[in-house]
DNA sequence: CGCATTTCCTGGAGGC
DNA sequence: TGCCTCCAGGAAATGC
């Protein structure tokens, strides 16, 4: 399930490898995929030159530049959902099923491909700043790597779990259900903790301890569980490390009890209740 | 405002 | 081997 490491994995590599280069013809095998503005999205995108390759929260936005005399500024966001893939490969690599947009790269034989089989993710084409119309997307709130630990304590002025406050992406953007309990877990924090009940010392450490793990998981490519996979079709590798997250029954790596789940914010969450105490 | 519930969707797991 | 049910989950919508 894509989260920030793993949209961080893909934006980076599909910015080392697109960056400068035009995009070509357009593919688009299922248009309920497609958002944003309602014009055709070959007609938009095609020879168009990437800018740059980047992330906001979970989403790889990939930024072209304005072709010729028209001079418009045209963003496709690929939000990857549950099981959402970005993949460059060959225009004749096998086509898997799911496959629902290519964009072939002009001058290459590569072809960029959106999959998605639960297709919860989706493609937004966000053209000369106009209001988009069909889904929205939705609010953001900061980006916790460029977060400061005053501005982490405005974020936690609520009577609410920490779980569930640290899921809610209006509050704080990227974090999905692994990073939320691998970080709760690094603080010592138990995710049913109410948000406004940690005080300066431990919302500091949970800062910490979130802007850590996420940059782990970004170093070891993000965490493949099922669907995720890097631009270049490879698995992640920091589940490997996981310390809590689908570990239930198994010894906690820090103090060897039982891992427990339970419900919080109406997902699965792992806990140690040795190390992360109510 | 917070919070629980439902919805979308497919594939994998487990039961029989 | 095959069929059935259950379940995972990001995030929006809805109801309390």
């Amino acid at each position: 399930m894509p989260e920030l490491p793993e949209a961080e994995t893909i934006a980076r590599r599909l910015h080392e490898e697109l960056a400068g280069e035009t995009l070509g013809r357009a593919t688009v095998k299922r248009r309920d995929i497609l958002h944003g503005d309602p014009r055709p999205l070959g007609r938009v995108v095609s020879n168009r030159r990437v800018r740059r390759v980047y992330r906001r929260a979970k989403r790889v936005i990939i930024e072209l530049a304005s072709g010729g005399s028209d001079a418009e500024h045209v963003d496709l966001v690929f939000h990857l959902g549950m099981s959402g893939q970005l993949l460059l490969c060959d225009q004749n690599a096998p086509r898997e099923a799911h496959t629902h947009l290519r964009i072939a790269i002009r001058k290459t034989t590569r072809e960029l491909r959106f999959r998605d089989p639960r297709r919860f993710g989706g493609v937004w084409l966000l053209a000369g700043g106009k209001k988009h119309v069909g889904r929205r997307l939705g609010e953001l709130g900061p980006e916790p790597l460029e977060l400061s630990a005053k501005e982490f304590r405005s974020v936690l002025s609520r009577q609410r779990q920490i779980k569930a406050l640290l899921l809610d992406q209006r509050c704080i953007a990227g974090l999905g259900n692994i990073y939320c309990d691998e970080a709760l877990h690094a603080a010592g924090i138990h995710p049913l903790t109410r948000a406004d009940d940690l005080g300066v010392d431990r919302s500091a450490r949970l800062l910490r301890s979130i802007k850590t793990t996420l940059r782990r998981a970004i170093r070891f490519n993000g965490s493949t569980l099922m669907d995720y996979r890097t631009a270049d079709g490879e698995a992640g590798e920091f589940q490997k490390h996981h310390r809590v997250y689908q570990r239930t029954g198994q010894p906690c790596k820090h103090c060897r009890a039982l891992i427990e789940r339970i419900i919080a914010g109406g997902r699965s969450t792992f806990f140690c209740p040795r190390c992360q105490q109510p």
